[in-house]
RNA sequence: GGAGUCGGCCGGGCGGCCGCGUCGGGCCCCACGAGGGCCCGUCGAGGAAAGUCCGGACUCCACAGGGCAGGGUGGUUGCCAACAGCAACCCGGGGUGACCCGCGGGACAGUGCCACAGAGAACAGACCGCCACCGGCGCGAGCCGGUGGUGAGGGUGAAACGGUGGUGUAAGAGACCACCAGCGUCCUGGGUGACCAGGACGGCUCGGUAAACCCCACCCGGAGCAAGGUCAAGAAGGUUCCGCCGGAGACGGCGGAGCUGCGCAGGUCGUCCGAGGGCUGCCCGCCCGAGACCUGCGGGUAGACCGCUGGAGCCCGUCGGCGACGGCGGGCCGAGAUGGAUGGUCGCCGCCCGCGGACCCGCGAGGGACCGUGGGCACAGGAUCCGGCUUACAGGCCGACUCCUCCG
RNA sequence: GGGGCUGUGGCGCAGCUGGUAGCGCAUCACACUGGCAGUGUGAGGGUCAGGGGUUCGAGUCCCCUCAGCUCCA
C-alpha cells in the first residue's frame, strides 16, 4: 500500500471524494479528484467484483498504486483522489493503465501537460 | 521397450532500479500522546491460503439441566482433542494383475409403493398350451364346444415363488428322492471383533425398495472474532417523501415532515399475589429480576486499542506398532494486515509447446542431445486459529509394484 | 462469518407424494387476403446447470461441483 499518510482510509472520506469531487472516466479506469482537502496529497482505490477474482483485483490494485505513487508529488497540495478500476483493467498492461491514468488526471487539471521523468510507456498527450 | 497401479515431493531461479507492512535497536522533532520522521537489522502467503462440506480450540449467553420435537452418523477393531477424517481388517462388486470402488445396521415391529407390458406383481396367476371326461361332426387321423385337472412349456417384465437328474402321474407339480445353491437353528474350531472353516438337523424356498415413512444403536445446548472486552468523542445518524438553490444530466447543498435507535417529561401496568426477560422451538424445571408499554419533546458511535497469533506447532534421531499414530531425547520460531502489506518494472538463465535444419544409439517401435525461430510458464492469495474433506492446477522429480513383448 | 433461493425449448414459467416432460409468447409451413396485419390448422426445437450414486426406472431422492441472485450481523 501507499505510505500510511497518503492513503484514503475512512468510508466517509471515500464517500465525500466520490460525491463532491470532479470525475474523469477513461476506458480502463475513472478518477475522482477533490481539491482543497486538508489531509495532504492522498489517494484511494476502488476495484469492484466486476474486475475479476481476488487475484486479478489485487494485481490491478498494486499496479495502479505504483503508478499513482509515482505521480503523487506532482499533484497540488491538498488533492484527494479515488481511482476506480473498470472491468477492462484486468487484462490491461501497466503501460496502458498509465496512459489512461495520465489522461484522466490531465483532464481534471491536477497534472500539468506532457511531462518528463516518467519511466512508463509512451503516454499520448491528449489534453482536453 | 511398451502399457499401467500406488505412495511421496516440488511447483520457477538470480540480479539492477524504485516501493510497502510487522517486530527490535539507534538518532532527531514535538502542540509530550511510547505521536511523527530518518537509518540499521529482522521476518513477510498456499498446496490448495479456495469452496465453506464437517470437526474442534476460543469468547459470550448464570450452570449448560430433563423430556418431546429436530438434526447427524451407520461393517468391525483401532488412531485422534474431535470428526462425516485416517489406518488395518471383514463382506460385496470390478480388473489377467499390481490394485480399485462401496451412505456397508434392520424388510418375520408396522405402514406405503412397485408405472407400462403381461393371463397373473405378493400367503400371485389359467391367455395359449398339455391331460381326462362328456356332447357334436368325420370312414379315419382328428376338429369344435363344455366341465374339470395342471404352475412342467410359450410369451411379457427389472422382478413370475429354487437349479439339474430321476421317481411318479391321465397330464403334471418338492408330491417324493439324490446332489447343488440359498435360508433358519444348533454344535465344534479359529479370531478382541466384523466374520471365516467344518459338521448335524429342519421345513422344502421365503421378492425388491428404508439416499419412502419408520425401527434400533450412538452423537449433538445456542450463537459466532462484526464473538467478546477497554477507552475516548459528543459535530454531521440512517432511510423515505416534499420544497428551494446550483447543474445539460448524473448528482450535490440547504430546509421541512414521517419512521427508527438513545435521552427527558407525562400516563398506564408492576416491584408481599412479581412487570419483563434468559436458558435454540414446545413442555417441565431453573435462573436473573425493577422495570415494561404508550404518547409528546429533544435528538446520538462501526473511531482507537485489546482479542491477534507459540500452536492438538515444525524438523531431526530413536523406540513401540502391519499401519494410522504414540512415547522419549535434541533443535527451531515460520505473516499479523485493517479501503487491507509481501509488490512494480527491466535484464539474464531455466522449463514447456509448435515449425525448420541436422546428429548419435537401436533391426524396429522408440530414446537421447544441438542450432535457429515464434509463443507460453498453471490453479490461485491470508483476515481469530488449528485438524480433515472436496474441488482447481502448466510442468517436473523420487520410490515401490503389476502385466505384455524382446534379448541372454 | 452465518443463512436462504434459483438454474427445464430462443424468452418467461409449470412439472404434486419417482413412471419416460409440458404451457404461453416467439420460429417455420400451409390456408383465408391483391399484399401486410390478424386468425385458424399443423410442425420443428430439450446434455432438465455439470458429475457421481440409490432404484427396474431420477427433472423429482442423496452427495459433490459450477454459475447467478438475495438476506442478516
Amino acid at each position: 500500500m501507499l505510505p500510511r499518510p497518503h492513503r484514503v482510509r475512512r468510508p466517509d472520506d471515500f464517500r465525500r471524494i466520490l460525491r463532491r469531487g470532479r470525475k474523469a472516466g477513461r476506458r480502463l479506469l475513472s478518477v475522482h479528484a477533490l481539491a482543497g482537502d486538508d489531509g495532504g496529497r492522498r489517494a484511494g482505490f476502488v476495484v469492484g467484483r466486476s474486475v475479476g477474482g481476488s487475484v486479478e483485483r489485487h494485481r490491478v490494485t498494486r499496479r495502479l498504486r505504483h503508478l499513482v505513487a509515482a505521480r503523487l508529488d506532482a499533484l497540488p497540495e491538498g488533492t484527494a483522489l479515488v481511482v476506480r478500476a473498470h472491468p477492462a483493467a484486468a487484462t490491461a498492461t501497466s503501460a496502458a493503465l498509465a496512459a489512461d491514468l495520465d489522461a484522466a488526471l490531465r483532464r481534471l487539471g491536477v497534472l500539468p501537460g506532457p511531462h518528463a521523468g516518467e519511466p512508463v510507456g509512451p503516454t499520448v498527450a491528449r489534453s482536453g
